[in-house]
DNA sequence: TAGGCCATCTGGTCCT
DNA sequence: AGGACCAGATGGCCTA
């Protein structure tokens, strides 16, 4: 590995900034190695390096004191604020100085970056293998808290593509599309360019109902072209009439999502841990609260359910919803078949959330 | 190869 | 004085 590192403190000298390519590189390679942050290391160089200032501290303090008797023989005292040399032991004290501050630099950009793993980990798209950008997932989390509250403010669910559309709004395209197909919605249902063509009817209404237009409603500035922010709002609440039979295709993900939030705020003041997210990855719904025996980590509900509905001949969802929404049946995602296991413990859930 | 994303270093500022 | 926080700079990796 080769780096080009200009110094950008003309105090350190070659041989500090050989120390500086040493340790990078070793901090690199461990990277490379382990693949992964260790905050750990962080802490273990933080108290190495304070055990060798401990140490330095004596010796330098001599070594001061002569170099500073040597310049006042030297040269005319002069006013002013005293610039003081750059002796080989204040050289050393400043790069353990900044050698330090780097590793609480790393330690915090590492519990910031765990902080946002683990608000990956409650938005609706969780996916170990392709993980959301920083920025997508600051952007998803905000559209998310917007979607929910709206809904509490309103008492009302939106149907499923209004959500989807909340959820993307502002975010890039390959987002959208991972989002989407968490939802088991192709994202050509709702993004304006192809529904235009494809779906002519479903564009002409503005906000519906139970979304009023995003206070916060991510802005480009200055940002280059596609793939971010380009969406208007005027671009997702489009969809669908209010709903003829008063349920929507997505009550019960936002009677569990409430259930959650409620139990949550209840049972403790005090946040410690993420709140229960009402989707994961591929829209299973996973939730840490009085789990069922048998209930792994993430279990086909949210949007599953609703299949599952489709299935037992409810028509609660895409029969419904494609109606409500001008969709043709071929833009929906194929359903994938479920057990009976799965419609038990689905049936077992809804009981539990709508029982809390 | 350009552009996006990321980790890290660095110096400045503010706070305790 | 030292730590936390921040923003700019830099370089590596990855992907379209």
């Amino acid at each position: 590995m080769t780096k080009s590192y200009t110094e950008p403190n003309a105090m350190l000298e070659p041989q500090a900034s050989a120390h500086w390519t040493d340790e990078r590189e070793a901090a690199d390679s461990a990277k490379n190695k382990s693949g992964n942050e260790n905050p750990e290391n962080d802490e273990e160089v933080l108290n190495q390096l304070e055990d060798e200032m401990g140490e330095e501290e004596d010796e330098e303090d001599d070594e001061e004191d002569e170099e500073e008797e040597e310049g006042d023989e030297a040269k005319p005292k002069r006013r002013g604020p005293k610039k003081k040399k750059m002796t080989k032991a204040r050289m050393q004290r400043f790069k353990m100085r900044r050698m330090k501050a780097n590793a609480r630099e790393r330690n915090r950009m590492h519990g910031l970056n765990d902080a946002l793993e683990g608000l990956r980990k409650v938005v609706p798209c969780y996916s170990k293998t392709q993980k959301l950008s920083k920025i997508e997932t600051l952007r998803l989390a905000k559209n998310y808290i917007w979607a929910l509250s709206e809904i509490l403010r309103s008492g009302k669910s939106p149907d499923l593509m209004s959500f989807v559309q909340a959820l993307c709004k502002g975010l890039s395209q390959p987002t959208t599309n991972l989002v989407a197909g968490c939802l088991q919605l192709n994202p050509r249902t709702f993004l304006p360019e192809q529904s235009q063509e494809m779906h002519p009817h479903a564009h002409a209404v503005g906000p519906p109902p139970h979304f009023a237009p995003h206070p916060y409603a991510y802005q480009t500035p200055g940002l280059p072209s596609p793939p971010y922010g380009t969406m208007d709002s005027s671009h997702f609440f489009h969809v669908k009439p209010p709903h003829p039979y008063g349920a929507t295709a997505l009550e019960p993900f936002f009677d569990a999502a409430a259930a959650v939030a409620l139990a949550d705020c209840a049972s403790s003041p005090s946040f410690d841990g993420p709140l229960s997210p009402p989707l994961s990855v591929n829209g299973n719904f996973s939730f840490k609260h009085e789990p069922p025996a048998d209930f792994e980590k993430s279990y086909a509900f949210g949007v599953h359910y609703q299949a599952a509905g489709l299935a037992q001949g409810h028509a609660s969802l895409y029969g419904g919803t494609a109606q409500r929404c001008d969709l043709p049946m071929e833009t929906v995602m194929a359903y994938e078949g479920h057990s009976h296991h799965e419609r038990v413990m689905n049936a077992q859930l809804n009981a539990i959330f709508h029982d809390s």
